[in-house]
DNA sequence: TAAAAACATACTACTGTGATAGGAATTGTA
DNA sequence: TACAATTCCTATCACAGTAGTATGTTTTTA
């Protein structure tokens, strides 16, 4: 299992993306606001496309839009989305089970890392996360906004 | 934050030593046992040992032996030896926090993820897991067991 | 003295991460 | 219709980490 800057900017991406409601967002202005490198950024936005979390719209004036509503997206689905299935280790990663031909202890160790890690992923949504971000931006607005 | 094949070794090599008591158990018997290779797994005593979690006996019929009680070592002690610091994004990695100049949301959420880690790795004990193999050998004995 | 063991160090193959590059296709707007 | 803004597509790359392998040296017991 891992976490990386993957996940880090995606939800970046994604709050602000829902904050934006209808209109889309493009990725050269999600890029600037958060300081994401743009073309890298385009591939996390192709694959959260790909996952069904953002649709596009292409052209002039396009970007990127939530194709749920904000509440019913977890963060979850967003990690996933960019990281692949939460797995801890080689023991739970395999389907076949363990790697080790004896039963080991540890796997049951492996097993409640994960689930604790899907449910706070999973007991998070954009939505919250936007409001959140709210009530950031009015204490320390950013350059822009200022 | 990550975890790989070095925790999986780790432990299981570990909870063999903790079932050997106070008699040293070798590198070579372990890697033997739990089917690690024998070389990658002196890396790892090697680690445990700098961070005071094993003690090494040297020469013929040496080995490795717990360096304190297994109810006093955590299964996080473990893996923060082989893994480095439990800390699961960039964001939450860096001591002056945050990469990103404005504050975000998804902070929050990655620290939360990594309490949820350090929670459950730190509630269990190499006595514990010795406990849980010694039921499974029982129902399952190894090969060599048998 | 010989074997068994830890200890030390260096090397290697492979994979994933975090990008960068260059364009092609699509679409709103002047 | 032209143009600019945008997504889309594919390839490439440098770097770090993982998972080993290799070759010894030291220490200790039998």
């Amino acid at each position: 299992m891992r976490l990386t800057a993957r996940s880090e900017y995606g939800l970046l991406a994604l709050v602000e993306i829902a904050a934006g409601g209808e209109s889309p967002r493009s990725a050269r202005e999600l890029s600037e606001r958060w300081k994401i490198p743009a073309k890298f950024l385009e591939q996390l936005l192709a694959a959260l496309k790909r996952a069904g979390v953002v649709r596009a719209v292409r052209g002039a004036r396009g970007g990127y839009v939530l194709a749920s509503p904000a509440a019913e997206i977890s963060v979850l689905a967003v990690v996933e989305a960019l990281e692949g299935p939460i797995a801890p280790s080689m023991c739970a990663r395999e389907s076949g089970g363990c790697v080790q031909s004896t039963h080991c202890a540890a796997g049951a160790v492996w097993g409640r890392v994960s689930d604790a890690v899907r449910d706070v992923l999973s007991s998070a949504t954009l939505a919250d996360l936007a409001g959140d971000q709210l009530r950031l931006d009015a204490v320390s607005p950013t350059d822009e906004e200022r």
